[in-house]
DNA sequence: CAAATATATTTGATATATCAATTAAAAACA
DNA sequence: TGTTTTTAATTGATATATCAAATATATTTG
């Protein structure tokens, strides 16, 4: 049986453009906020919006396992942008809380992410994107549906 | 400045659709093929339709760093999927050669790779995909091109 | 209540990602 | 030709990805 070569199909697209997008992010947050990265920056703004989340929690939204997030929130608890204390209902939860260095961060993300944003989507419309989020969503069902 | 949370940007959606493509796909490879990633299946493909690729030039395909490429195929030499040898005429380039191990893999990706993109696609037209690969592509020439 | 089960997090092992520095060979150049 | 500049690949350091096993606490169940 022979199949087409990789880069005709549309997953190897989306691999790109996700890629991409992440690098031209990466680079354009490191020129106004040393030391964080894409990632780092989502899991700030998602503690900023809801404060009670777990790290179990904060891994599924950013669609990370555990022991990523575990070693991800340790070092942003080094490099202060976190602080862990044990969560006195459940006490095999953290309460993580944004420190004053995070909320320094999280100041100046905003501008820069939605520059990015507008960048990459420049000479998009709001339906073409509606119709790639159908598309995505068909994608994502397809393969989370057991079987 | 405030923003959206990042659930409601279509990047988010795109993440989550090629991580559940790649655990679907990784899943399905895996029940048919033992200890093959989806992307060293990628790197057999390309090296079966282009054998003369050098590291530096799978490492573009499959958008990866020439370090992460030496060692991917570090590891699939010792996993003898793959021997290198060094090319002659550019004596720092190697020649890369699929073992008969890695012709076998070879035989069984197929199949599980077509019936994957089917399922992953199901329900999605033709015209649906052409959009957005139409959509992906500005994406990427909106991050890649300078400034 | 005690035992079994479930859940949140951690740890270890191995692979991959990323950046910067290094090495060896090729190509350009003066 | 000898020197400089490029290029392909490697290495080291650190972070992240992934799986399995371990730990501590909660919940369920008999």
């Amino acid at each position: 049986m022979s199949i087409e070569i990789p880069t005709q199909v549309v997953f190897y697209k989306v691999e790109r453009a996700i890629k991409e997008y992440r690098k031209y992010a990466q680079k354009k947050i490191s020129e106004k906020v040393q030391d964080i990265t894409v990632d780092q920056g989502l899991i700030l703004l998602f503690l900023k919006h809801y404060p009670e989340l777990s790290q179990k929690e904060i891994a599924a939204l950013v669609f990370k396992d555990n022991a990523s997030m575990t070693r991800m929130i340790d070092l942003m608890v080094k490099k202060e942008y976190l602080v862990r204390s044990t969560n006195e209902e459940d006490r095999r939860r953290y309460n993580i809380e944004i420190t004053d260095k995070g909320k320094t961060v999280l100041e100046k993300l905003p501008p820069v992410i939605l520059e990015n944003r507008k960048k990459a989507l420049a000479g998009i419309s709001i339906d073409e994107i509606e119709q790639v989020e159908k598309v995505l969503d068909k994608i994502i069902i397809n393969c989370t549906t057991n079987q």
